[in-house]
DNA sequence: AGCAAAATTTGAATCGATCCAACAAAGGTG
DNA sequence: CACCTTTGTTGGATCGATTCAAATTTTGCT
């Protein structure tokens, strides 16, 4: 009371109010966290004295490190934090887990950089009680950075062998083995793949030994899923082009240019992505192609824009928020075991593919 | 050495590793944080020891305390967390703020909840160095429950006229004139505007001394501007309803089955959202009323959606992007004054809006 | 060798709370 | 009145690091 009302100089402390209030720091502690416990009068008395004295309130710093819990889920990527306002694949996800963080009362806390040091940098001085990583590119690099950090972490797409990363993911032979059925059984025979990344940093037609040496698994696998369906229908394996893609525009457009080019043009492209399915669509399209009057196009994902597109997309879908919601869970309910999760697929058709041309 | 290599008893705290190493702790520190002024030989010790002992490296929690900066800014909002990835507003938004803290290497702390308590608990206890409020329905609450955390934070749309809190928007009143008056200009004489709300909780038609008395400015100086535009172009307001919506489905809907029901039908709508706009068209093509045939629509944000909509949306495009980036600066170059910054909007006209029916 | 300057290392203090065992006071009981 | 509860309050210990002035060791130079 005596002194200057704001002074500038030096934040408040909950040990300020409980001097000025003639109480120990425990009782002044109390008074906030556990206000039933402490005699009302002197409830009034330090909640006046912090009024007084424009505290804000016990300083979540403080409290972090004593509780140890800080009740916030990081979700860590390689893209820029934008990703995960931007791709359809990630908003789809980050609502399943803002549902399951919602349920609880969790945070979330986006963790991702413009470089590679502040990326490693981010994810050692993240507060968070663990972590979902995005592994699309460089996911590798993504789980040994996490790893360090010795918190509770999931995996989404269970692109990875190693037994001792919690993962949720699809099944993607299956999935696979599901678009391929679903165009060889519209008559299709000349087929060609755009895949996901095999490996960082690599793009073009991929050689039949490139495949097997795949280090994504999930792309490998979708792989094995499309040639087991081909080979159950007889389809001529031989001359099926695979092309490796980054998943974007500009690489996708260079995988159709190239399968284009070549003699046998295929009747029916295999998307790993919607994204890369999508972008196909409107290369087709500008080419003067009909989709699926000339060549039929089948996705992977189940992405929500998939259905708004011109034609709507026939794709694998996967069950994207329910994949969001367990990664969430499987940290807030950490129990110490690793969790390793593989969900179904669904083939949705729309219109995007139909049978081959007669001419063909 | 000689206990067990992995007891998962206790965490590895920076002191032991000292122990171990035969070094103090503040060695031990400066070996993480300031490699270069320790002695090789020392350094290698104390990582040796800690590679020995399983140590995560310093605790983020425990340099929390001292350092004082979480470097991560946080993201409020009274809607549920999924909206940051659902609303196309919002997620344009994000993008700003994401761009700016990509650029500075500062985390995303994403708060809400599902209740109000929870809100306000984790309004109080997330671990950022400031926030930005995203101040749609209930915005007031919320920044009253910020203002008590006694950190920086700027408000998203200047929806207050309170000069003591940061804000920054756009020229509500211009935006709206500009729309008006395009519409005007194409001959109309006829409108309905579906407003967004005026206060918490009440929707439906709008009296005269309602909107002087409107809680939101935005909402009323959107109003202000398209009733200036009118004056300006002789338009009789008299019969003008104004029908305060939720912005969301039901409650436009409601607006729209009450504006059509009166005998004076309006041949332009004047949405103050995108999201309003585009439910209107929906609604206005399941009842055969062509858009821009028989009523035009424009409506108020520019969010990209907006462009990709059936017929493309006219709309009073805000910078968002470019607000969301100066949102971010704000707190992550907090120099303790108030900053409200008011920026410029642009119409965009696409083919929602045409001259009205030679009919009318 | 002798000494000043430079390079390292030390250890106490600090950041801001929460927890808990111990203690004090008030209320109830035989 | 002595004794046991119940209710409230206290203050030391702790969470896990960083910081910085002071102490110590090295190095450089004559």
């Amino acid at each position: 009371m005596a002194s200057s009302s704001e002074s500038n100089t030096r934040p408040i402390r909950l040990a300020d109010i409980a001097k000025a209030a003639g109480v120990s720091h425990g009782t002044a502690s109390n008074v906030f966290s556990r206000p039933e416990i402490v005699r009302e009068e002197v409830r009034e008395r330090v909640k006046a004295a912090a009024e007084a004295m424009g505290y804000a309130g016990p300083d979540p710093k403080g409290r972090l490190l004593r509780a140890g819990k800080v009740n916030a889920i990081g979700v860590a990527t390689t893209e820029p934090l934008s990703y995960f306002f931007d791709d359809p694949f990630a908003r789809a996800m980050m609502a399943g887990i803002s549902e399951a963080c919602d349920a609880t009362g969790a945070g979330i806390a986006l963790v991702s950089a413009g470089n590679q040091e502040k990326l490693a940098w981010n994810i050692q001085s993240a507060l968070v009680d663990g972590f979902i990583l995005f592994c699309i590119e460089g996911g590798s690099r993504l789980v040994e950075l996490t790893r360090e950090r010795k918190l509770p972490f999931v995996a989404l797409e269970l692109g990875f062998d190693d037994d001792t990363v919690s993962a949720i993911g699809v099944d993607n032979v299956a999935g696979a083995r599901l678009a391929a059925q679903h165009l060889a059984e519209l008559g299709h025979r000349r087929f060609a793949v755009l895949a996901l990344p095999f490996a960082d940093g690599s793009t073009g037609l991929v050689s039949p030994e490139k495949v097997r040496t795949a280090l994504y698994t999930g792309t490998r696998d979708r792989l094995v899923g499309y040639f087991e369906a081909f080979s159950r229908y007889g389809v001529d394996t031989a001359g099926i082009p695979v092309y490796e893609t980054e998943n974007d525009e500009a690489s996708t457009r260079a995988g159709l240019e190239t399968i284009f080019a070549s003699a046998a043009q295929p009747t029916a492209i295999l998307a790993m992505s919607d994204r890369i399915a999508m972008v196909a669509i409107e290369w087709l399209a500008a080419r003067g192609i009909a989709v699926p009057g000339d060549v039929s196009v089948v996705g992977f994902d189940g992405v929500p824009d998939a259905a708004l597109c011109d034609p709507p997309l026939t794709t694998v879908a996967q069950p994207i928020a329910e994949i969001g919601r367990r990664a969430a869970r499987t940290i807030l309910d950490f129990d110490g075991t690793v969790r390793r999760e593989t969900l179904g697929v669904e083939l949705v058709v729309r219109a995007s593919s139909g049978p081959p041309p007669k001419a063909a």
